[in-house]
DNA sequence: TAACAATATCTGCATTAACAACTACTATGC
DNA sequence: GCATAGTAGTTGTTAATGCAGATATTGTTA
């Protein structure tokens, strides 16, 4: 139990330390190559796998992986920069979309490629398949088995 | 090849989903239970680990898994808490100490106790021994296996 | 040992995040 | 259909971050 209680605090902590150190070079690779911070590409992502590339302010906030508060002001720059509009929602009329644009796109669709690459070199290169796939299917039960993390704060 | 592509883009997706997930749960607990925030209990941790519970400032900015810059001010705050001191470096006047205080002491083995509830029912929980020890490998694997994490800033 | 580069930490300033009002609109119950 | 509660989003305010100097000290070299 002891032993047990010791791999389990590592196995947590070696997890962190390393996503951690992986999302400040990701980070430092977006920010270099297309001067694009972090917290930009996650909108840019959400919004392009969005139908229509367009998606309400509060379902964005929610699907957002970093930030979840001050969205609204992400947005202000993100859409002073021009990569997404405001347009107000006809059917509920408190609401707004934030929608990619056409720069936005073009933007994002670099970005992907950069990234996708940053971690081939920085990830997947330290692991074979297999440990790719039993990751996938650890990281899994733990996302889709807690209910506290299912948008983290759907349910408070 | 796509198919495979696919899964290792899942697989840090589902990672980083998890983690910060985790993290936030993991902060909420912290600041409800003990009025501790996370860069706190980072910080707090880092000292006592550490050889009777000092440590050089730049060691532990270094050490720090959040953060990573800004670490004066953050430990101006901790120790105006009480929780730190600061002491000259007789060795080296140019240098500091940041030294656990027993308040502070005290206050981070409560942390750990709350925090180690909290990562086994979040996140132990839904896992086997098998998938932990697993996760451990895995992780340990990128983290030990890329130049690039260690201190995440050693070798610019 | 004087001069110059390097190191450890701090300070000032601009940007960003966190949290609590606030406004506008929608939904519900009677 | 009106009063009240709930939602969507913004704004204001304060604290925390990030980064570029500034300071004091150490290390190195001619």
């Amino acid at each position: 139990m002891p032993t047990e209680d010791v791999i389990q605090g590592d196995a947590w902590e070696t997890t962190l330390r390393t996503v951690a150190g992986l999302l400040r070079v990701f980070e430092q690779t977006l920010q270099e190559e297309l001067d694009l911070p972090l917290a930009w590409f996650d909108v840019l992502t959400n919004l392009y796998a969005a139908p229509d590339n367009r998606m309400r302010m509060q379902t964005l906030a929610e699907s957002l992986i970093l930030t979840r508060s001050g969205v609204t002001r992400l947005v202000d720059r993100v859409e002073k920069a021009g990569l997404v509009t405001r347009e107000p929602a006809k059917e509920d009329r408190r609401g707004y979309y934030a929608i990619l644009t056409e720069q936005g796109r073009n933007l994002v669709e670099s970005a992907h490629e950069v990234h996708g690459k940053d971690i081939d070199e920085n990830f997947t290169r330290y692991l074979t398949d297999r440990e790719m796939k039993s990751l996938y299917r650890i990281m899994s039960k733990v996302w889709t088995g807690n209910p506290a993390l299912l948008g983290s704060r759907s349910q408070e």
